[in-house]
DNA sequence: TCTGGGGTCCTAGGACCC
DNA sequence: TCTGGGGTCCTAGGACCC
């Protein structure tokens, strides 16, 4: 697009990744459109009963906090992230509600269709959150006008598209002022900055709307005794880059000024994959800490897998009785998407632990995704998902027999008692731990490891597979 | 019954290389 | 062998977002 009237180098603005550069657009044609509270909202559509009542979705557990809570339940004061016990206090006669995610998805799905048919350049941040680039739309103009009619059809269709969910939206010449937008007239908004106008409106708001000044930073600057953006942008670049480190002082001060010379982005792909879980009691037995390592492990490859990716870094995360956080990483000298290699990956870095005051949340991830299969020539064995292979769980059977072959972690179902994994085994016994969604702690049964009824799902690997990470030693 | 789960980005130090 | 730098990769932690 071309950019006339405008002063100074091209690339003043110009960071990573800008386009163009300036440091605005000279029109209103970046807009913000954010559901209004999307998981409440899925769910009071879909359940007559719970509508102009509070709902909250969440966790809903003794350890859970809040997702979403419905306008309703806001008016007692309960919001996301406050921890659910909270809420209850708050507002006892809410519905408590764990969420669909497979609706809410369904949902964003239908919205992000429509947001697709008004522009090709849209960016999701979320399930119930995205940019759209206008300057991409089919429009006579980007006037004022334009823009707000354009929005107002837009509303209507996702209303239409999904069954009634509203959506609040910000339209402005960059993405900053397209997000504050869309959140000053929740719900149900339209809000469109004219150009020209961007620093009178941001001048005397708190530092917190600015997307990126959380608590920590609000705190830093309270100090300075910056408290509004006008504020922010009376302290100066090199003092705010004092503060703040480079990177974050820089971009908050160009904010500060509403200059945001982000591009929307169409496709952006992910950079990690994770799966976490906060226990409803701390886990003290490192052996049973490794089976829900494996367990995660698992989950993650099969993420990995469903995207057709490899990932070369695994990571854990580990949270402790105390709160207090610690992780560790190791990257392997190629991607993969070797479920058992990285499950003992996985495990050896929680081997380098001290877990013995308990475990509250346990984690793995992957990252460094590269956007191709390791061992392409076994696509097809990737394909015929071993889960259900005969032969495999034949052979399995006959190790289990010999008192082998059954590890802890190793995911497994029974006709009768269903879905479970094993605590231990042993002298043709194999001790199984189920659970169900509802009640996680389960039951543990020792079973005949050749029980017929006992079906094998994924595999542990073997402890004498050599360790790829230090080839001259042969297992550990 | 304080404090979820999925991510992104940045910093800082050390290793290592040129 | 007295003091270089710069660049990249890796790791751990932290802030932040929805």
């Amino acid at each position: 697009m071309e950019q006339a009237g405008r002063t100074g180098p091209l690339w003043t603005a110009g960071r990573r990744g800008a386009w163009h550069d300036p440091g605005v657009r000279a029109e209103p044609t970046i807009l913000h459109l954010d559901l209004d509270a999307f998981y409440a909202a899925v769910e009071q559509r879909d359940k007559p009963s719970l509508r102009g009542r509070p709902v909250v979705v969440g966790g809903t557990g003794g350890r859970g906090v809040v997702a979403t809570a419905s306008y309703e339940a806001r008016a007692f004061g309960v919001h996301s992230a406050m921890s659910t016990a909270e809420a209850r206090r708050r507002c006892p006669n809410a519905a408590f509600l764990g969420g669909r995610f497979d609706a809410y998805r369904e949902a964003s799905r239908q919205v992000m269709r429509v947001l697709r048919e008004t522009s090709p350049v849209i960016e999701p941040l979320s399930l119930d959150e995205a940019y759209v680039d206008l300057e991409a739309a089919d429009l006579p103009d980007h006037s004022v006008a334009s823009v707000s009619a354009l929005a107002r059809d837009l509303r209507a269709r996702v209303a239409e598209a999904t069954g009634g969910l509203t959506a609040s939206v910000g339209i402005g010449t960059s993405k900053l002022v397209a997000k504050i937008g869309s959140d000053l007239d929740k719900p149900d908004g339209l809000v469109v900055v004219a150009p020209g106008l961007e620093q009178d409106l941001l001048r005397p708001m708190q530092v917190t709307v600015i997307p990126g000044v959380g608590p920590a930073t609000a705190e830093r600057l309270r100090r300075a005794g910056v408290h509004t953006v006008l504020d922010l942008e009376q302290l100066g670049e090199d003092e705010l880059v004092r503060l703040l480190g480079r990177a974050h002082g820089g971009s908050l001060f160009a904010m500060a000024r509403a200059q945001d010379p982000r591009p929307v982005e169409h496709a952006r792909g992910a950079k990690s994959i994770s799966v976490e879980d906060t226990y409803e009691t701390d886990h003290v037995d490192a052996g049973l800490l490794s089976a829900l390592l494996d367990r995660q492990s698992a989950k993650v490859t099969e993420r990995l897998r469903k995207a057709r990716l490899s990932g070369r870094t695994v990571s854990i995360k580990v949270r402790l009785h105390d709160f207090s956080t610690v992780s560790r990483s190791a990257t392997l000298p190629e991607p993969s998407d070797d479920g058992r290699l990285i499950a003992r990956v996985a495990r050896r870095l929680l081997g380098e632990l001290d877990t013995s005051a308990g475990v509250r949340l346990l984690g793995v991830g992957v990252s460094g995704l590269a956007d191709w299969i390791q061992e392409d020539l076994f696509a097809d064995e990737v394909q015929a998902e071993p889960e259900v292979d005969e032969a495999m769980a034949a052979a399995v059977f006959a190790a289990a027999s010999r008192g082998q072959g059954w590890s802890p972690g190793l995911d497994v179902e029974h006709d009768v008692h269903g879905r479970g994994w094993v605590w231990g085994a042993g002298r043709g016994v194999v001790t199984v731990r189920f659970e169900t969604a509802e009640t996680p702690p389960g039951r543990v049964l020792s079973l005949a490891a050749d029980d017929p009824a006992l079906h094998r799902f994924s595999l542990v690997p073997p402890e004498d597979d050599l360790d790829p990470l230090s080839p001259d030693a042969p297992g550990t």
